[in-house]
DNA sequence: TGTCAACACGAAAACGGTTTCGTTGAATAT
DNA sequence: ATATTCAACGAAACCGTTTTCGTGTTGACA
């Protein structure tokens, strides 16, 4: 066990001092070839590697960004998580993850742990039940402090920091109106409640399509489960109230659950009943039959709100502007619906 | 914006001294009554909170621990992330998360930039390519450096560690063993190169079965893919040529995918072949029908591994003993076999 | 009244770097 | 021979804590 070699013990093995080795090993132009190459020679015989911790000290920067989200396990967060990952990465920096797990007092307590100097700026999308609190003193704390946020995907208009979504609306309005194109009469809508800032838009998007089309909304059309979990009685009971021919679904675990109570039925898909889901995730790929989704980009997410990020915190200047930056979400056609 | 305060900012307003303030924070008996009360108090107004990078550097330990991983998008790693996260998080740690996408190169390179400091420890599982190239010097310094490591999943033993695997040999013997008990007579197996480890691990698990079985194990039925991804015209000429009536897969894809073959051939599922997969996740559960699957216990495996290394961390004894911790894993009976 | 604890606090070193500002000695200019 | 310049290096401050080791003041006791 050969523990780590400081500045220290080369100035002391060399016989100069510590700001000669430090000089020597940034190549400065004050110190000697002499000194320079003996230095430079020692420091890779021993392997030497300046210690961050003491280095993140001296220049109030840690190379640490945090990262605080709901979950990992849903694909989405998952996606965005490795954008961040490799944009930040390319960039030198390291990616630090907590999950709030929707909970609003984990979500505080995690910010509290990392805006202590762990890290130079946040990247986050909010817990539900902080969005349906509707209380950001957390966020803003952070923010007065000067630390760099950038929100992403559930965001809140309450705090100014830069932003990235996609158009959730967008995407709901253009699914509804394939649909609509499509010939569809009972088109259905399972989603979760409107706290979310991303239900609420979707649900917009949707209503919307409905509106401007010949057939109108129609509210009882739409299933808003209290949460995120299956809640698979509800589900049944709607679709066989309901018996709609086009189902659009928030999230892809509740469009297959849903295909698949209707293949028990006899129905056939698209035929019978066409379903639409977001988020492009595996299950959406690997489903049967595969399913239609409006694709979020989280990848791209990650890596846009990483650099948004990073930027901000590398910039000297104090400007406050802050930018929201709109992803456009596309449509993957699979066969679910008709094509 | 109001920047963060420090002690010499509360010693200089109290016209104390640092040390006074630092130990009137800590209750020290040292200091009286109303020096106390009055920096506490000074304290709470202001919201101070010591900076974390400091205190790092002092004491030498950074309450960080390291996750190098290939993959996020798995499932399998996700719920071995969530599991770290919370245990972590529960006694105080951080998680810094870095992907090495299977890369060697990444690999190494993500683990120096952490080791210089950033971490008390490392959580790992290998890269793809380490395996294959059976390179693990990066990982012997690290250890060399007094810095402790868990692997887990995806292990070496040429690495002195604490390792945390679930027991694959025995899942796919298992597996396989119900495969012959339902009488299934053509048990195939869907496989990846047998570079990583649990690959290796799991086809013999499935040899030692059919050994053991009347029938006998036959190398022609079993299909390696040279890699992760899915290469489907592989699996679907071995399945036509093979027409095996059960078939043991190392991933849910594998597995998902090749029922979808099967169901377009019109064969049903079970009755005619059967599917078991590895990895208990979202695509398992949703599939159509449902795969039964030998489920990795991800969430425990992160849980166990944080937890042997934040006690090697903060143990003072520099006890060299390592334990390898095997966790059992467990067959989920769905819809794609008989029951 | 002198001595000694006990109390309450401060000075300073340490963690491992970076950086500014001397300081030294030799070479050059005058 | 003296003044000036420059190359090469070191001392010390600093980042924000913790912690050890004084030190001055007070009160009690002989």
């Amino acid at each position: 066990m050969k523990a780590k070699i400081t500045l220290k013990d080369i100035a002391r093995e060399l016989e100069v001092s510590i700001s000669t080795v430090s000089k020597a090993l940034k190549n400065s132009e004050e110190i000697s070839r002499d000194t320079k190459e003996k230095v430079q020679a020692f420091a890779k015989l021993y392997n030497y590697k300046p210690n961050n911790i003491a280095i993140s000290l001296k220049n109030k920067r840690t190379k640490n960004i945090g990262v605080v989200i709901p979950d990992i396990v849903h694909h989405f967060f998952t996606t965005v998580i490795r954008g961040i990952e490799k944009y930040a990465n390319a960039r030198g920096y390291n990616v630090i993850v907590c999950l709030s797990e929707e909970s609003f007092d984990k979500e505080v307590i995690n910010m509290e742990m990392l805006a202590n100097g762990s890290i130079d700026g946040f990247i986050m999308s909010l817990a539900s039940q902080t969005q349906e609190k509707g209380d950001y003193n957390h966020l803003k704390e952070v923010t007065d402090q000067g630390i760099p946020v950038v929100l992403f995907d559930r965001i809140t208009h309450e705090i100014d920091c830069d932003k990235v979504i996609i158009d959730d609306e967008l995407g709901a309005y253009q699914a509804t109106k394939k649909f609509i194109d499509q010939g569809k009469k009972k088109i259905a809508l399972i989603t979760t409640d409107d706290y979310l800032s991303v239900s609420k838009a979707r649900t917009k998007g949707y209503w919307k399509a409905l509106q401007e089309s010949e057939m109108g909304a129609d509210e009882s059309m739409i299933l808003k489960m209290p949460s995120m979990e299956m809640d698979e009685a509800a589900i049944k009971d709607f679709l066989n109230a309901k018996e709609p021919d086009a189902v659009l679904c928030v999230n892809e675990i509740f469009a297959v659950y849903s295909m698949r109570l209707v293949q028990e039925k006899g129905l056939r898909i698209p035929e019978d009943i066409a379903f639409i889901g977001f988020t492009d995730g595996v299950l959406s790929k690997y489903a049967n039959p595969s399913l239609t989704v409006v694709a979020q980009h989280g990848e791209k997410m990650g890596e846009e709100s990483a650099r948004m990020l990073i930027d901000k915190v590398e910039s000297e200047a104090e400007e406050e502007t802050y930018q929201t930056k709109i992803l456009e979400p596309t449509l993957v056609i699979r066969d679910s619906i008709a094509h």
